[in-house]
DNA sequence: GTGAAAGCGCTAACAC
DNA sequence: GTGTTAGCGCTTTCAC
């Protein structure tokens, strides 16, 4: 047992570290940081003392003086909407997507060494307080992960100068380094595979129009059919959510009982829509094909299995983590924005 | 447009401010920190500095010497469940339960102008690297969200005397305050509800047996449908996800196809286990009656819509928080714990 | 290769 | 009430 740690209450410094060690405070800090410049004899001594007093060291004050923090901030930004109906906030971390993105990002944040704040923006007083944060340079660089169209945010973020980077095409706008997949290039897929399987009689269920993913992807999609030349596009806008998409499926079928072919936008709102396509009596995929977007878990739990658009959100907000770090440690450097490919997953709903 | 500041790229200290408004750093930092023992024209005269200045405090400075940081870290720990089918980390961080944490933590952080670190432990490392984090003072305390039940952490977390509060009664063992629902409670609610609409020939879909919260469903609801007289429940475990609920409601029918009322252990697996029960032909409740174990938006997208016990997981998290606030408010306060009750929600399953 | 010393920006005694 | 002063714990020139 080592006996010469102190049982004081005071927290441990780097000068505790250099007076066991018998060298200075500089020393320690050279090992601290790996430097190179240190005498392997000295290096193991300091190593020594560094355990025996369980040092570790003040992130404060190594900030104060680094100007960095090794730490970023994940910031969500949602629309105003609590009520008396839902008090509480953060509509969106229910939502698996936005697990996936935290995976996805801490997967490369963790072996960095860099910590992840989680900031909830939703509304004119939290968004002056979020920017206020940024500015007192708490964060090296901010994940923003938007989902309404008219946000103030990234552009005001922007002009932080903080590095940063936007999930969603929107940045485009700001010029800041963006990472999206292809949403067009998906939908296309879903409908040339509707279209291939025969279906004419086709709808869709939309994601909320004031979010420009949502929009693109209804865009996009009624322009693959009406390449088809199938213009007549039933369409009935969801929300993103399970019982969303149900409800969303029944007025879709109330109004097109032919229907045979559906493109519902996002897998949680098929997973409300395909028990609602089996309870109207109709099979799937035999009767109505569905096509779903995102292969998420919900894909898999769906019944039956969903074929979907995948939109590889984990690798995504992984390589956000990557641009991000680099644009950290090369500072004025602006890395170009990723756009990744996505894939149709065939199951069996269509 | 007022023209004093400087469009140096050097941030803007407490000194520039003291400068401009003609006073010492000390009567500055007083304003800022809202002392009432500045002079009214003074402190105006400093308010206005700072806004001239842009002026924004440095939080690492502050740190350094108050030892506060203003933060405390929501620490999510799971079992390592890492493979080539999914690589990717976290899958607490998808779970509907989580989002609701989040909700609730912030609901009471925010105001306070707290900000929540989010870090995840699924290993022996990273367990490492929490700890040696949590030593470095970074953050005033820490929230713990800890599922499974042979996990070292929460006794781990109280060896670093930073205050804590963790979600669920295991804590009880490590002495720290928690908060929890009556979780026996709740299912004895759902036993005697399903037992009054005179079903007798009961099943259940148990959690994961490694969750202590799991464990305590089961056992509960196995004891009050004893005390009611029955003893051959049927039971299949689920994992607490959507799929998982699918499966064993399959496994659950196959084995004893008379059943006519099942207890769900959680809203989430309920949402599989309907659709099955449909398939298989039961209609529900008529033929078999479906309580859940939530309340959580999964029991309004249930179709029908789920009779559940209702744990206010908002509520929970936000007194988390401010049991949390309170510790490291009052250093050596140990607040009690506090155990919420349950209610049924009765709707059209059951 | 190593140490001495300056200072990062702030708060908190302590004088006045 | 307000200013002066002494650090908080660390990194980083700059001599040696």
């Amino acid at each position: 047992m080592t006996a010469d740690v102190p049982q004081s209450t005071r927290p441990v410094t780097l000068e505790d570290v250099a007076r066991v060690a018998g060298v200075s405070r500089a020393t320690v800090s050279r090992v601290i940081n790996g430097a190179t410049t240190v005498d392997p004899a000295l290096r193991q001594v300091v190593e020594q003392a560094i355990a025996a007093t369980h040092y570790v060291p003040n992130r404060a004050a190594r900030s104060l003086v680094t100007r960095r923090t090794d730490s970023i901030a994940l910031v969500v930004s949602e629309q105003e909407q609590r009520s008396v109906a839902t008090p509480f906030i953060g509509r969106m971390f229910t939502d698996p997507y936005f697990g996936r993105v935290v995976g996805g990002l801490l997967d490369v944040l963790r072996p960095a060494g860099v910590q992840m704040m989680l900031m909830l923006v939703d509304d004119e007083v939290s968004r002056g307080q979020l920017l206020s944060y940024l500015r007192q340079g708490h964060v090296d660089g901010v994940v923003l992960v938007s989902a309404h169209g008219a946000d103030p945010l990234p552009q005001m973020i922007t002009e932080t100068r903080l590095p940063a980077v936007h999930a969603g095409r929107r940045a485009q706008l700001t010029g800041v380094t963006y990472v999206e997949v292809d949403q067009r290039a998906g939908v296309q897929l879903a409908a040339d595979h509707l279209v291939g399987l025969g279906r004419r009689r086709i709808g869709t269920v939309t994601g909320p129009q004031d979010m420009p993913a949502a929009q693109e992807r209804l865009d996009g999609f009624l322009g693959a059919m009406a390449r088809h030349g199938i213009d007549d596009v039933a369409c009935v806008e969801g929300d993103f959510t399970h019982a969303g998409g149900a409800a969303a499926m029944k007025q879709l079928l109330a109004g097109r009982p032919g229907l045979d072919g559906v493109f519902v936008a996002s897998d949680l709102m098929a997973l409300g829509a395909l028990p609602v396509l089996a309870r109207e009596g109709r099979r799937v995929p035999q009767d109505v094909a569905v096509v779903g977007f995102d292969d998420s878990n919900a894909a898999l739990a769906c019944d039956p299995p969903l074929t979907t658009v995948r939109q590889p959100v984990e690798e995504m907000s992984s390589e956000m983590a990557r641009l991000l770090l680099r644009q950290i440690n090369e500072p004025g450097l602006r890395p170009p924005s990723v756009i990744f490919h996505p894939a149709l997953v065939v199951r069996e709903s269509a």
